[in-house]
DNA sequence: AGCACGCCGACT
DNA sequence: GTCGGCGTGCTC
């Protein structure tokens, strides 16, 4: 049974191959071979998932020839992949490919990286002969002195080492070895990435609440059973601490570790903390490595050299044996969903390989996801939470700032009066501001300058997004749309098209404070800088008096100086049209919130927004988590969305706009017709998805309310197929995205 | 998707 | 006669 790369979604399933006898031994599940597939025969990629005893059928094809030596997949992540194939609609080829390291695949543009072997060069004599030799041959051979000496000092180190501190080149080295003096061997080395030692790593005592949480998943993990956890604690409450001890437990009892963070260029502390503690027993997986690095860190992990794996998403894959516990930090962070096929996410993947054995997942959050929390409240999760922050230190005060009248009072840019005077008082005491500017994708907001009011749909009660093209408002759900009026409909006041670029508010910053240092911080000036942490060394060593930017000043950083922090503009993410609108708004706020103050000087936070009175936006300044998570779970219900009922997407794509339509309210008919009443599924749509238009394809999406079970996946996929193999429908691609995100 | 097979019209 | 146009159907 072979999974082939060329069986595209709709006719993929594992195909069978006859083994030629003198590959007999070489085909084992978890290779990868070469196979000639379809009317072409042409050749295709294959991974063997099974050995089969199939009474030998006729016209069966040959497996041509074996591409790895050994097994590059392990048993249980063959079953991982087809379980994902059936759970996130994606090929089998698809879900095996995330599973390795991108650099051992041969396909695209891109050379297969190889392993690395390095020369070694020890002393084949004693060091006492090798002295003598010295003392007889310093005037003649002068260089190979020089190396003799120093392998007497080191005993055996890298050729290339050697050779830098001698200036002795390969025929010195040559030399010796024809002498027998020394021995030169090659061997297989690591490229490890490269990160700060660190200070001695210190024993960790734990607080009275991240003992309790500790002591609760240890006793989980004494059960010997799978079990998942929910690790609720404010910014700053050291979570971190917890995870270490988990990990160390985990490995106490001969088993390994796996810990998840959203992005690693957002947490370099979290990898110095564990690096240093755990040595040479971990290894780390993410996009900044190099091929070369990624392809050796997976080497490592697949020979059981380490027992503690901390990465990004596609870490999850990663081919650790007998693990015992997951962390999955920050689990509320969308990162952990990918966007592209298998669209999985890493926290669903987690669970499946905790249950698989017998391991320990740790949801850990500041904002936990509504599911989560929900989980939790259903005992599906046990709850542990740390209500204290480190150190004791009060949470900053919080100042919202009612736009409309700045607006009245004749202020039109996006910084307010109060927000300038805060930051004239933090310029005067010397101390640092972040300022946070949200800003996702080109569709926008509008609303009125003068009561607020925003606009919803009809149908599906989300704020609606505002498309320059047709200069429409659109629901992102039922696809509804609507022209936008001359005037506000609720006070006849004038509407303001809202989002400002990081750009722009440098530049008005510019002309409030002129002569200010600003570091701005988004893609653009990253790329720039080379790597975001420059940009931040130089906020934090120079003490720049400002910075700015998008997501990726909301996490992770701890700066004592920093004692003010705002969000520019919060109504753009609070009204973004996706029913996870609020608890996206809700967990940025607090991390935003979570950057001021966290020296000895108490901070302050200001969120400026058009539309003060939002009940979120008054939990989020109060930090009421759970006043928020009721309130949102009773529109959830309300509304029929994840908790309660699960999502699933359906996108069709096509260069003719109409077609594409046409295409998806026929699928849409399909659907509904397939799907028995009893399942209590709802279809709606066709919508434009989020980009509507990429590489000149158009595409609309389908959303899908209902329970998620196998029977009902089972279903769309047979829908979809049968949706892609009408002739009518050919000019069309669909692919499924079961829990998207918006 | 990607390719061969097959059944039609225009051309040396 | 045959070269090549695209509609049709299958992929171990």
């Amino acid at each position: 049974m072979i999974a082939v790369s060329a069986a595209v979604y709709s006719i993929d399933r594992p195909y069978s191959y006859l083994i030629p006898e003198e590959l007999c031994g070489r085909v084992v599940p978890g290779v990868r071979v070469s196979v000639p597939f379809g009317r072409g025969n042409k050749r295709s990629e294959g991974i063997v998932l099974a050995l089969t005893e199939e009474s030998v059928r006729t016209e069966l094809k040959c497996v041509e020839s074996v591409l790895d030596q050994e097994p590059v997949f392990t048993r249980d992540q063959l079953k991982l992949a087809l379980w994902m194939r059936e759970r996130f609609f994606c090929t089998l080829y698809e879900a095996a490919r995330v599973m390795l390291p991108a650099g051992m695949w041969y396909s695209g543009d891109r050379q297969r990286v190889g392993d690395k072997v390095q020369k070694f060069v020890s002393l084949a004599v004693s060091s006492e002969e090798a002295l003598e030799t010295v003392k007889t041959r310093r005037m003649s051979a002068p260089r190979q002195c020089q190396v003799l000496e120093l392998l007497c000092e080191v005993g055996e180190a890298a050729l290339s080492d050697i050779s830098a501190f001698t200036d002795a080149g390969a025929q010195v080295f040559k030399a010796l070895e024809k002498q027998g003096m020394i021995r030169v061997e090659s061997r297989e080395v690591y490229r490890r990435p490269l990160f700060s030692p660190g200070q001695q790593a210190s024993p960790i005592t734990l607080t009275g609440e991240q003992q309790t949480a500790f002591d609760g998943i240890r006793e989980l993990m004494d059960s010997g059973k799978a079990a998942a956890a929910l690790l609720y604690g404010v910014t700053g409450s050291g979570k971190t601490s917890v995870y270490i001890k988990l990990c160390e437990e985990a490995l106490s009892r001969g088993r390994t570790a796996l810990v998840m963070v959203p992005e690693i260029a957002l947490t370099p502390q979290l990898m110095d903390i564990f690096s240093s503690r755990f040595g040479e027993d971990i290894a780390v997986l993410h996009s900044s490595l190099t091929m070369g690095e990624r392809y050796d860190e997976w080497k490592r992990i697949r020979r059981g050299d380490v027992k503690v794996v901390i990465g990004t998403r596609s870490a999850v894959f990663a081919p650790l044996e007998d693990l015992g516990l997951i962390v999955i930090d920050e689990e509320q962070e969308h990162t952990y969903k990918s966007e592209n096929a298998p669209r999985y996410h890493a926290r669903e993947v987690a669970k499946y390989r905790c249950v698989h054995s017998n391991a320990v997942l740790v949801l850990g959050s500041a904002t936990p996801s509504v599911e989560s929390m929900y989980a939790a409240e259903t005992g599906k999760y046990k709850l542990f939470t740390i209500n204290n922050r480190y150190n004791s230190q009060p949470l900053p005060e919080v100042i919202v700032v009612d736009m409309r009248s700045e607006l009245k009072s004749g202020n039109g840019s996006s910084v307010s009066s109060v927000l300038r005077e805060e930051l004239e008082k933090n310029l005067e005491n010397g101390e640092q501001s972040i300022l946070f500017l949200n800003r996702r994708g080109a569709s926008g907001l509008v609303m009125c300058g003068e009561c607020g009011y925003t606009f919803r749909c009809k149908n599906c009660s989300v704020s609606m997004t505002y498309h320059s093209v047709g200069k429409r408002l659109r629901c992102h759900y039922c696809g509804w749309s609507e022209a936008v009026p001359e005037e506000c409909p609720d006070c006849g006041g004038k509407l303001k098209f809202v989002g400002v670029g990081t750009q722009r508010l440098e530049e008005e910053l510019g002309e409030l404070f002129p002569g200010v240092g600003i570091v701005r911080m988004d893609t653009d000036t990253v790329a720039k800088a080379g790597s975001h942490q420059k940009l931040l060394n130089k906020f934090k060593n120079d003490r720049v008096p400002i910075l700015l930017g998008t997501q990726m000043v909301t996490k992770g950083l701890d700066f004592a100086n920093v004692t003010l922090a705002a969000v520019i503009s919060a109504d753009q993410s609070l009204y973004a049209g996706d029913f996870r609108a609020h608890e996206r708004t809700f967990s940025m706020i607090t991390q935003v919130v979570g950057r001021s103050g966290r020296g000895e000087k108490a901070g302050r936070a200001i969120l400026q927004t058009f539309t003060p009175d939002n009940y979120v936006l008054g939990l989020a300044s109060r930090q009421d988590y759970m006043g928020f998570y009721t309130s949102e779970m009773g529109m959830r219900k309300l509304r029929g969305v994840p908790p309660y009922r699960d999502m699933l997407c359906v996108t069709v794509t096509g260069l003719d706009e109409g077609m594409v339509l046409r295409g998806c309210v026929r699928l849409m008919g399909m659907l509904r017709g397939a799907l028995p009443p009893e399942y209590g599924a709802s279809v709606l749509g066709p919508a434009p998805a989020g980009v509507t238009k990429v590489n000149n394809r158009y595409r609309y999406k389908l959303t899908m309310t209902f329970e998620n079970t196998k029977a009902v996946r089972d279903t769309v996929r047979a829908v979809v197929i049968a949706f892609c193999s009408d002739r009518e429908n050919k000019k069309l691609t669909v692919f499924v995205d079961a829990d998207p995100l918006e």
